[in-house]
DNA sequence: ACTCATTTGTTGAGATGCCGGACAAACTAG
DNA sequence: CTAGTTTGTCCGGCATCTCAACAAATGAGT
């Protein structure tokens, strides 16, 4: 009751930047009495500050409030095939620290890669509280299938693990005083994506193309995450039953026509530099955008070709869900603009709405930060959801000190 | 505040049946003294009665409290293509009245359609009336495209409509003192097979089939509206570029392989009386259940190939969604049981999760009563979102007696 | 049959938090 | 410099929740 209130101005600041007490009220349909009360608690719990005058209006200005961002952190962290990575945020989303760790998950034991990430997370709560703050949560993002209730990583084709149960491995070797979780790599990119507070970012799908293609639904500003957490599996929807075969054993998923390999296919000779795995990604896509630029047939042509692909399944996709904006995300953000044309036809062509129901294509800016992003804004979530937890984990944190 | 507590008591006796305050309080983590308060609040307002006392256990038994059925009713409209209808639920789930006719809306101008759906909507409010109670909200369902924040039906391709506002039109014509809003059919279907508080139907998806096909998504117990209220619409995904023309325009779409249409073209001839549109489809489908359990090899092979089909893009749509349960309606309710071992055949194929991430085929027994039941529960959710408002409409309905 | 433990539902006292109004503070407009 | 406006705080009143106590209704044990 009185941490749902809390909640509320706290997630409205977050919602819509700093403003004086008596705008909260309006805002949010409280007294003044009540905002200055609310604000007053959050400030005692180190959650807000003053932030200056608000001058310029009529009257006395306002002293406006804004998330203090200095003490509260969230880690997210991420394990894929070719890296790990753990990224720190305060409460108004300032990167507090951030590692990346290059690997490779199939040549490693699964104890290995465990343990380099557990160093990294380590490493990044260490830097929160040299930099004088302390970690609520962590979210873990898995490039696989979890199963939330069971907290078990299910199927990893890429990773090439089965049954791990990453959630209780990672506690047990952080024996962290905070709250670890664990959750797809792509519903994480997709909560990165669904910016809190703007309207055109509640009801979105995320599609994160790799070599694998996936992501996630983002439904009235809600992860949507299905029965067991398994929702945003897109890569592997059979769209072309005729067609080539996947990693998954199927025929014809999606992401054996739109991911990063059919583009590359498509657009170069095996032995062209472009499809040389040794290389780096980046530089590889800023050579085929150079090539498209410069007008290379074959290169438009593969890009037009794995574009209608994207398009079409995301068509598909829209009919189903109707969203605001489909959000592209991983290489095809990097490469995406030649792809535009493509996809925009066949979701015209493909979705009943008119005018494609008003979902407009975006690509993502977050590049490769954005599942761990999105894992800190999940960890941080038990803060702006009951923000009295942290006089809890303030005591634990200065207490507990040793781990 | 306070409504909010008595939304959360009312719900509660709504999804887990009649309970006593002691195990109200227990459950809701409130004390015995509050929840008794909340209940007599919510007896006060004629939403809660005794229902008898719980024997069996030790100590005192407790008098049970349960859902007031007999006042408060909400309304659940349906504008189709073959007819109109409207049913009124009680808060206990009880059905109240429940009117249907048969129109052709093709036929028909706008006008003459909306003026027969107002007049059976005023018939099942009188019945409401006459049963001692009154009409809290009504929700009709449209079989079409219905733009939520304008209230306008868009684009309905088999009643012919463009643009028509609904909403409006029909509170015109009504100058009722109770909410009316519209909503897609698919939707409301969605919304009657969410049973409240069984947990294995808070994440599903509804496919309803006849001539075109439909749907609509819950997930979390909550109905997926989309960005501009255009979810649901999986007919019209495009599953098969090189099949057949739509009735849309376009070409694959998924109903003219799982529609109605393409089962009936498959399993006879054309002058086969399964195919005389002037024979009742309910007697049709039974003659096709009968040559189907038979053995008759050209229906098997049509219901086959129908449920292959079914099953392909309910594969798509589960890897998106990850649905507890994939509820089949409409049609498929009828004839479905011969099509589940092709559904199940293609939904383990088609979906990346383990054993189709646990996703169950169910088949609706609501019949043609899906929609109807969906709207008159969304007019009933008024109730439970804030229970007070029923002293308001209460004080309506009984001095506004002219309207 | 009687007593005791157990559970339920109600009641009253106290605490908490919100609302409304009053008030001083701080600023703009003229 | 004054009048008007808006902000933030303080205080009495009200609603609501909690806590503790108590009577009522039952089963279990002797």
């Amino acid at each position: 009751m009185r941490s749902a209130k809390l909640s509320l101005v706290l997630r409205h600041l977050r919602d819509h930047g700093p403003r004086s007490r008596a705008r909260l009220a309006t805002d949010l349909d409280l007294t003044r009495s009540a905002a200055s009360a609310l604000v007053a608690e959050l400030s005692d719990l180190g959650l807000v500050r003053a932030a200056g005058i608000e001058r310029g209006g009529l009257g006395r200005p306002g002293t406006s409030v804004e998330l203090d961002g200095a003490t509260v952190c969230g880690i997210g962290a991420e394990l894929n095939v070719h890296h790990v990575a753990a990224l720190a945020l305060d409460l108004s989303g300032r990167v507090v620290a951030e590692h990346r760790l290059g690997i490779d998950a199939q040549q490693e034991s699964v104890e290995q890669v465990l343990d380099r990430l557990v160093g990294l997370i380590r490493r990044t709560d260490d830097d929160v509280r040299a930099a004088g703050g302390y970690t609520v949560a962590a979210t873990v993002g898995v490039a696989g299938l979890i199963d939330r209730p069971r907290e078990v990583l299910t199927v990893a084709p890429n990773l090439r693990w089965r049954d791990v149960p990453v959630g209780a491995e990672l506690r047990a070797r952080l024996g962290a005083p905070y709250a670890v979780s664990i959750e797809n790599e792509g519903n994480l990119a997709a909560i990165a994506e669904a910016l809190p507070g703007d309207p055109n970012r509640q009801d979105i799908l995320v599609i994160f193309g790799e070599v694998g293609v996936g992501g996630g639904i983002v439904a009235g500003g809600r992860l949507l995450r299905g029965h067991q957490g398994y929702a945003g599996e897109f890569g592997h929807m059979i769209v072309d039953p005729r067609g080539r075969r996947c990693g998954c054993g199927r025929v014809g998923c999606w992401e054996t026509v739109s991911g990063l390999r059919a583009l590359l296919d498509a657009a170069a000779d095996p032995e062209d530099a472009v499809r040389d795995p040794a290389l780096s990604l980046d530089d590889r896509l800023a050579e085929l955008n150079r090539r498209a630029d410069l007008g290379d047939t074959r290169t438009i042509a593969a890009l037009d070709s794995v574009g209608s692909w994207v398009g079409i399944g995301s068509a598909m996709l829209t009919n189903a869900l109707n969203p605001s904006a489909i959000v592209l995300s991983g290489y095809f953000a990097e490469i995406g603009r030649h792809m535009r044309p493509a996809i925009e036809e066949q979701l015209q062509a493909g979705v009943l709405a008119p005018h494609a129901g008003g979902t407009r294509v975006e690509f993502s800016t977050l590049g490769f930060t954005a599942a761990v992003r999105g894992g800190a804004t999940v960890a941080l979530d038990a803060v702006f959801d009951d923000p009295t937890v942290v006089a809890l984990q303030r005591a634990d944190a200065l207490l507990g000190g040793a781990r």
